[in-house]
DNA sequence: TTTATATTTCTAGATTTATAGAAATAACGG
DNA sequence: CCGTTATTTCTATAAATCTAGAAATATAAA
């Protein structure tokens, strides 16, 4: 099947996304406050480059676990319920 | 907290095992079917060694998500359906 | 004991990933 | 327009990961 696949696929960029200490904190910490901002997320965590921060937020949001909102200069982060909860809804707890 | 400090460090272990596809396969035949052998997994997978193979079960091994049992020289792999559930209940469905 | 089978460990090479500084882009306020 | 702030892209480097062949280990069977 065509689909089965691309859900395999998925499954497997969401399981690569979690599977990094920064980025799984990054999720939860987005489970627990909605609409944080790279910069916001940034001071939550203890020295991390913005530069990094933003790689890690891309796969995050590449693989559709997190949903962006952009707003002016800022871009508000949050976590796209759907997606955790079919394959990772221990963040959601 | 200590507790969750670890259960993290545990989470970031069971997705980066499951974030590469040949092991996200793994786990998926294993929830389909029990106490398959390593001989048996490599033959339902298309062209990996078995020592490439080895290495992805110790991994799987290693962060719970399977559980073994040595008879002779085989080891009978499954799934341990606590962690899965736990984590990553995408892989029992 | 010898042989065969199942699995792991060792070793090494190729690829991917994480990281951050510097430069670039985008949008706001004065 | 200019300066400031938020974020991304570029670039490079160091570290981790995937892969498999070869050798080693373990168990069973002849």
């Amino acid at each position: 099947m065509h689909g089965d696949n691309e859900e395999l696929q998925q499954a497997v960029k969401v399981y690569k996304a979690l599977g990094e200490p920064t980025r799984l904190k990054v999720a939860r910490l987005l489970t627990e406050e909605r609409n944080l901002c790279c910069s916001d997320i940034q001071s939550k965590l203890e020295s991390v480059a913005g530069s990094t921060l933003s790689h890690h937020l891309k796969q995050l949001t590449d693989c559709g676990l997190l949903n962006l909102r952009k707003e002016g200069t800022f871009i508000y982060y949050s976590v796209n319920r759907d997606v955790a909860e079919k394959y990772a809804p221990y963040l959601l707890n």
